[in-house]
RNA sequence: GCCCUUGUAGCUCAGCUGGUAGAGCAAUUGAUUUGUAAUCAAUAGGUCCGCGGUUCGAAUCCGUGCGGGGGCACCA
């Protein structure tokens, strides 16, 4: 006689054992219809699960996190289904949910292609069609093992075996076809709707682990109606039209080849982004007290197995023999040129906190697979830092660090931040004390950011914790960039001290900072956050003079000459054009000012304003303009 | 690095089953002197990614190398 209890607190009482469905029909009808699972004590279970005690229950339709999961996740089985049914002797692995959609690993020796995942979607809407009922059976662990065996499924069969003992084994039917799964389920196959629609094919490793073999991972995507599909889809061709590589082509920023993958060839336009950035944290870091440095890019081969690097980074780094046969290796990273100059001359507790910093361009021998753009390449250019201070300093200096980066942020169009802090691995250097002490002090910094923050258990790195700072785009997507490392290893390691107050030699705590990480990185960012469009004091051409005949040709070049003065860039276009095409040229280039000179303004000593993406216009005088937009190359003014 | 896929003019792309390449835009030249998102015409432009093979003949088929793309692994 169970008495169950609904989400608002009512309470239902049954005379016997009741189904999910059941519930959800004493409800109401349409909910029956629409119920996709139902949660009993918070676990999810199939609408059909028999409900034999008292309990809370929640029912889920599509409109829930929980419905929608519970959509994929069977068509995940029935893009399985249709791939056995389409092509017998594949086997299935492992099918789950991921963000907007879901895969399914499949080891089969013949390659999917394009052509054959149009056939697999057919195939998937004809069991939607055929609207198989599902079953849930629990087996018998051997005996599961064995059926899955039999049938040449071995990759099931392990992951049974994986299953701990105690743990029931639970067989999903949908018609004949059937497969481990923990479920829940939706009752049938023709619940799924056909909102879905497979996306691409890749390689996987099995379990993950690149020394195993290579499977096949059909990826996809299921909605809860086809209005939800349509507006995924779209926002995929959203991101696609910001993408760097393609903006940067377009917009003449910069380009990559073959000679050097992995490497920018910045062009004008682009490495006059690429100064802006600089210039700007040059002047922000200055107030916060670092001084900066340049150290050499090739060093000694000795250095870097004295720092380490040569044993745990080696097979990333690039190396150069020279016709004297010694070997040097071009920088990975800052660090150690830092300690090297924080070395010269006796440093005394006065001295600290020290703040060394750098553009620092650094080389690193990326995977092929892995370069992406602006995103992921072979060499580029830290705003990296090296903090080196007391145990003591260790929060104030992180706490700086952590309000000097969201400050940066915010002036670059990101108010969305979030932090990941990461603890002790179980591969590590140093004392577990002074982990401890590292650990407290950067988990405080953490705390005082008042924002929100995620724990990543061990993922620290092998000499200290480390904050990574993300930041999430215009269209919601996640970057992380910043980071603040507690380091308790290298400075002991290249021999830095300070002398203390009681006169004995201390080794320094060194923190390893990054704002935007990588520049060339932080670039890509900003080009797709802004779609190219980028805010006044950064676009790397901010004006152009259009005159609107040969008449007015020495006037715009007057104009476009003040606003150069003025500090701004600007350049005029004589092109044999006229002004209709002339907009359209420069407004797809994202020029965020355009500045149209004929009879009127010469007359009135003028410009006319055309900003980019509005059609208004603004006539104003000369000056005014210079002044009112020498304001607006101000970052504050953003 | 691994799996799949891809490489044709400055750019975007076409080129069926093998018969030494084509469009639009851009460029150049000329005409036009233009008031807020494409004025007209002419001209020029290519080692079809590299190397090797099959073939009478390869952009096209095969092998291989390099690069790009999508994932996986990697991102101390």
């Amino acid at each position: 006689m169970p008495t169950i209890t609904l989400p608002d607190g009512k309470n239902l009482k049954f005379s016997k054992k009741v189904t999910g469905l059941q519930v959800a029909e004493e409800i109401s009808k349409s909910l029956a219809k629409q119920a996709m699972v139902i949660s009993i004590n918070g676990e999810l279970k199939d609408l059909d699960f028999l409900i034999e005690s008292d309990c809370s229950v929640k029912i889920f339709t599509a409109k829930n996190n929980e419905g929608l999961e519970t959509i994929r996740h069977d068509t995940a089985h029935i893009l399985a289904m249709a791939v056995q049914e389409l092509f017998p002797g594949t086997q299935v692995t492992i099918g789950p949910v991921i963000e907007n959609g879901f895969y399914y690993d499949f080891a089969r020796k013949e390659p999917f292609t394009e052509d054959d995942l149009k056939k697999i979607e057919e195939k998937m809407r004809e069991i939607v069609d055929r609207d198989e009922i599902t079953k849930r059976e629990v087996w018998d662990r051997d005996k599961a093992i064995k059926h899955f065996r039999n049938k040449g499924e071995i990759y099931k069969a392990e992951l049974i075996e994986g299953i701990p003992k105690g743990e029931e084994v639970s067989i999903y039917f949908h018609g004949k076809w059937h497969d481990l799964c923990r479920g829940p389920h939706l009752s049938s196959t023709g619940k799924i709707g056909k909102f879905f629609k497979l996306t691409k094919v890749s390689g996987a490793y099995w379990r993950g682990d690149s020394k195993n073999e290579m499977l096949q991972r059909i990826y996809g995507t299921s909605w809860a109606s086809q209005k939800d599909l349509e507006a995924y889809l779209k926002r995929l061709e959203e991101a696609e039209k910001r993408d760097h590589r393609k903006l940067g082509k377009e917009m003449d920023l910069f380009h990559f080849r073959e000679e050097s993958p992995g490497s920018v060839f910045w062009h004008e336009k682009g490495w006059a982004l690429f100064q802006k950035l600089i210039n700007y944290m040059r002047a922000r870091q200055d107030a916060a007290g670092y001084q900066e440095v340049n150290t050499p890019e090739v060093l000694d081969r000795l250095l870097w197995e004295k720092s380490g690097h040569w044993e745990k980074y080696g097979e990333n780094m690039y190396t150069s023999q020279t016709p004297d046969e010694k070997v040097f290796a071009i920088k990975p990273m800052n660090c150690p040129g830092h300690i090297q100059v924080y070395n010269q001359g006796l440093k005394s507790y006065r001295d600290l906190p020290l703040r060394i910093t750098e553009f620092g361009k650094v080389h690193r021998y990326e995977p092929s697979g892995a370069l992406h753009g602006l995103l992921r390449v072979r060499a580029f250019t830290q705003d990296d830092a090296h903090i080196f201070c007391s145990e003591d300093q260790i929060t104030s200096e992180c706490l700086n660090v952590t309000n000097l980066i969201l400050d940066i942020y915010k002036d670059l169009g990101f108010k969305n931040v979030v932090l990941k802090y990461a603890d002790r691995p179980d591969v590590r250097v140093g004392d577990d004390k002074v982990w401890d002490k590292a650990e407290s002090s950067l988990l405080d910094a953490v705390k005082a950011t008042k924002l929100e923050y995620s724990i990543n258990k061990g993922e620290g790195a092998f000499y200290g914790p480390k904050i990574e700072f993300v930041l999430r785009d215009a269209i919601g997507r996640d970057w992380q960039c910043g980071t603040v490392q507690v380091d308790l290893n290298l400075p002991g390691r290249l021999n830095a001290s300070y002398v203390d107050k009681d006169g004995t030699k201390k080794v320094p705590v060194m923190l390893h900072r990054a704002l935007f990480g990588s520049l060339e990185r932080f670039i890509g960012i900003l080009i797709e956050n802004y779609a190219g469009k980028f805010p006044f004091w950064i676009s790397p051409l901010q004006t152009v003079v259009i005159p609107i005949s040969e008449d007015f040709e020495d006037y715009a070049k007057n104009v476009s000459e003040k606003i150069k003065e003025a500090g701004m860039s600007s350049i005029v276009d004589l092109k044999n054009h006229n002004l209709n095409y002339k907009i359209r040229e420069h407004s797809l280039a994202k020029i965020p000012v355009l500045l149209i000179c004929g009879k009127k303004e010469v007359d009135s000593n003028s410009v006319t304003i055309r900003r980019l993406d509005s059609n208004k216009q603004e006539n104003m005088e000369i000056n005014l303009f210079l002044k009112k937009f020498s304001a607006l190359n101000k970052v504050s003014q953003n």
